[in-house]
RNA sequence: GGGAAAUUAGCUCAGCUGGCAGAGCAACUGACUCUUAAUCAGUGGGUCAACGGUUCGAAUCCGUUAUUUCCCA
């Protein structure tokens, strides 16, 4: 393969794996038991430093101890070699002499051991006297060669593009990836102990459907071989978990993955992770109280007092969020506030002419209302905002609202502008639902690819009786993004989706396309 | 979907009006026993994203393609 072609300097420390192979050493070692990482090394020093006279101290040095890591710094001296080695807390400086380490493996260390190689060392912990914590190290152990040289230690990788194809140099170059993804790890945890706390058992659904349900997205198709039969990467786990409320679970939650077959930006990834629960006997009141709660509760982790900087601004947590009505806003950025969601669609094509929206002509009248609220309001609602009582024909899986039949009890939560959480109070009359679904195909024959698609199961399933419930659904790695400051959904997840470098892309163009 | 920009050594980047392909770091050779972007002396390293065109001559001008980024819808 052309990709793994080695260039001069790749060749060169080839050539010295192979010499350290002739010499009798694994260029890739074996386990490697640590007493303590770079971070514990150092605690390890200040700790027993404390008790040493005040005349000892700068000449004090710890009962050895092992510590292993990359290399990601060498500076030679002669006699003397420093060096920094990188482990997953943090990073540690060593301390090497010819004298201590002998000829012969002093000779190795200085010609064939060199940045990006995984090394363990063993010695006492002292402070140098330019005042850094290191490693007196008496043995050095080889546990992994780098062919690939390291990017630059001075201003790192900072090719966007590479950074993402090839997240682990990404890792190696800048910390605060790492640090990110931690992050992302603890906010998730943290997320899946409060539901726990709360009585919400995780359960697990499928991610293969037969049917594509939940949300009003464009699905990823696949197919299975021996059942022979097209299956689509689930939307939404939505329906099962509803079906689950219908099997007698009452609080349920999934903390996964779902795809849309949908434009990438800096907000969207093709697969994305969501935090998804039910809560039988509540309804959107009780799911909006969990929603403040679950992100709140989260963002404690880091920031006590929920004022939380993002891209230059602050964004304010302290609850309670403010609630307002879609119609109330639609109402307001147009002027016009006699609009209610049956008015007549001439009105709302003059409305959205006057703002400049632009819609298509199969859109009804509250799809051009969304519109309008899609581009003039949503990117204003920078604290967080609950926008509620939806109409009821953009969602068909919300219960009817009783004194407004044309809204439904339904709302989504904005924060910094963006969509961070969708929930309702469930729909759990079958026949309603059947309806709903009906109409759902109508506007798909219309040309609306994004419309729900009929799930006859599930209309059975509800026609077993489902409590009435509280679902709501909030999107994860946005959550991320605003707690870790990131301005792209990428950056808060490893490996975000690119598209393939093809082999004949740099081949000629084919006139036929 | 539309517009703009980027793509040159392993990495970070220069390269002007078309005229021998450059620097720093990394690597290699050597010096140096408390350095930390170590320092000093020397050496090697290129499909200038790909393909085509204009030209005596193209990294540079034109076109097409690819990937990525940003903005707009």
């Amino acid at each position: 393969m052309d990709e793994l072609k080695l260039n001069t300097t790749q060749e060169q420390r080839f050539q010295v794996i192979e010499e350290l192979r002739k010499e009798g050493m694994d260029p890739y070692g074996q386990r490697f038991d640590r007493t303590h990482s770079t971070i514990e090394a150092k605690n390890y020093y200040e700790k027993l430093v404390c008790d040493v006279p005040e005349e000892e101290k700068e000449h004090f040095t710890t009962p050895d101890i092992k510590v292993a890591g990359r290399i990601i710094g060498k500076r030679d001296q002669g006699k003397t070699t420093f060096m920094n080695i990188m482990d997953m807390v943090g990073r540690i400086q060593l301390y090497i002499r010819k004298d201590v380490l002998g000829e012969d493996n002093y000779a190795i260390l200085k010609k064939k051991i060199y940045a990006g190689d995984i090394i363990g060392v063993e010695g006492g912990c002292f402070r140098t006297k330019t005042g850094e914590i290191s490693i007196r190290v008496k043995n050095v152990t080889l546990l992994s060669k780098s062919i690939n040289p390291l990017p630059e230690k001075f201003h790192g990788l900072t090719d966007v593009e590479m950074r993402y194809r090839q997240r682990y140099v990404d890792l190696i170059a800048n910390p605060e990836v790492r640090d990110t993804l931690i992050k992302r790890s603890k906010i998730i945890k943290n997320i899946r102990d409060f539901m726990g706390t709360k009585g919400f058992l995780e359960v697990e659904t499928p991610m293969l459907h037969p049917v594509a349900g939940g949300a009003a997205a464009r699905p990823f198709i696949t197919h299975h071989n021996t059942l022979d039969q097209e299956m689509y990467l689930r939307i939404a786990p939505e329906l099962y978990l509803k079906r689950l409320l219908v099997g007698g679970f009452e609080k349920v939650f999934e903390l996964n993955r779902s795809f849309r077959n949908e434009g990438i930006d800096t907000t969207h990834n093709p697969e994305f992770t969501m935090m998804e629960c039910y809560q039988a006997y509540g309804n959107m009141e009780t799911v909006l109280e969990l929603a403040e709660a679950v992100i709140c509760n989260a963002a404690e982790m880091f920031y006590k007092d929920l004022q939380v900087p993002y891209q230059g601004k602050v964004i304010n947590l302290s609850r309670p969020w403010k609630r307002v009505s879609m119609l109330q806003l639609v109402r307001d950025v147009t002027g016009c506030q006699e609009l209610t969601y049956s008015s007549p669609r001439e009105q709302l094509v003059e409305l959205a002419k006057k703002l400049e929206v632009e819609f298509e002509e199969k859109d009804t009248a509250v799809k051009i209302m969304g519109k309008i609220f899609d581009e003039k309001i949503e990117s204003t609602l920078i604290e967080p905002t609950f926008v509620v009582e939806y109409p009821k024909e953009i969602s068909p899986l919300a219960k009817a609202n009783r004194e407004k039949p044309d809204t439904c009890d339904r709302f989504e939560l904005f924060i910094n502008g963006k969509e961070f959480a969708n929930a309702f109070s469930e729909l759990n009359d079958s026949e309603d639902q059947l309806a709903r679904f009906e109409a759902q195909i109508e506007q798909r024959k219309a040309g609306d690819d994004e419309a729900h698609e009929m799930d006859a199961d599930y209309v059975n399933a509800l026609r077993y009786g489902m409590p009435p419930a509280g679902g709501l659904g909030i999107g994860i790695d946005r959550v991320v993004m605003l707690l870790t400051d990131s301005a792209s959904i990428r950056d808060v997840i490893a490996f975000p989706t690119l598209k393939k470098i093809s082999a004949n892309q740099n081949q000629k163009p084919n006139p036929e396309e």
